[in-house]
DNA sequence: ATAATAACCTGAGGGC
DNA sequence: TGCCCTCAGGTTATTA
């Protein structure tokens, strides 16, 4: 479900969690990506949620000792209630606070996480080794051509390996692919320094502006306020397949790269 | 080390 | 209405 705008949206959200204390927390559901360590409700409770961030497509929520590790995976989603409601199916985690609020966490899918850490969580083991903030100066032209260097997978699933950088998924693969000119089938290593340059602009070019519009809302994503991202309406090449070009009005190719759905236009991408 | 595939889950939608 | 198939915003583990 949640690509990095998505994620950044559902932050934004839940920032008023901060100053807030956590009165306990009812796991309904343990069985998830990565299950919740044994002892999480204990070591919790009672702690103030200090500050809210994100890692790539992890959220951190910081408390007085420790740390909230949280990703949705696939389906997973994050609401911040104001008072009691009462669970439905797959609602998995409450985080109840003492003012009577609750941050929710529901995931059918399971793909997602929900973990406790003692230490720094930038120091996890799912956390250390990221590649760097696609909307940070790490991420630069020079960058993706130094570490695209010999190597032969598509640059499609180059950008969505988040070792190279976090955050981006199959929607703004697609998205930036496109609006830079370059076939996703092409070997990450025959970008040339400009086309790297052009897919790094894109890149922080479609993420920012999909933050701006709340993310893209396809069938369930919402923010934690429950509304809806609008910029479905901003895709240029996702979801389009066998439709024209919005640049050259050829029919836009669908096909499949490593189990995952590729559009493209073959005119307009080389 | 790198690249390709399988695996983890549930639900929605299409074809019959 | 039901059954079977495919697909879905992610990531790791396993295999060559």
């Amino acid at each position: 479900m949640p690509e990095l705008p998505e994620v950044e949206t559902t932050r934004r959200g839940i920032v008023a969690l901060i100053g807030r204390r956590v009165k306990r927390l009812l796991l309904r559901e343990r069985r998830l990506r990565w299950p919740p360590g044994r002892g999480i409700e204990k070591r919790i409770q009672h702690q103030c949620i200090k500050n809210v961030e994100r890692r790539g497509k992890y959220l951190l929520i910081r408390l007085d000792r420790g740390s909230l590790i949280i990703h949705l995976g696939m389906s997973g989603r994050l609401h911040l209630l104001p008072g009691y409601v009462p669970p439905r199916k797959h609602d998995h985690i409450d985080l109840e606070l003492d003012d009577g609020g609750m941050l929710r966490y529901t995931d059918p899918r399971r793909f997602g996480a929900f973990i406790w850490v003692d230490g720094d969580p930038l120091l996890h083991p799912l956390l250390v080794g990221l590649g760097p903030e696609p909307l940070d100066a790490g991420f630069s032209g020079a960058y993706l051509y130094r570490v695209s260097r010999n190597r032969k997978a598509p640059i499609k699933a180059f950008i969505m390996d988040s070792h190279m950088v976090v955050g981006v998924g199959n929607i703004y693969a697609n998205e930036a692919l496109f609006r830079a000119g370059i076939l996703p089938s092409r070997a990450a290593a025959s970008l040339d320094p400009a086309d790297c340059r052009r897919l790094v602009k894109e890149i922080r070019q479609v993420l920012r502006k999909a933050i701006r519009a709340g993310g893209t809302t396809l069938r369930d994503f919402s923010a934690a306020d429950g509304v809806p991202g609008y910029f479905a309406q901003t895709l240029l090449v996702y979801g389009r397949g066998g439709e024209p070009c919005r640049k050259c009005s050829a029919t836009l190719v669908e096909s499949r790269q490593g189990q995952r759905t590729t559009v493209f236009c073959t005119r307009c991408q080389h």
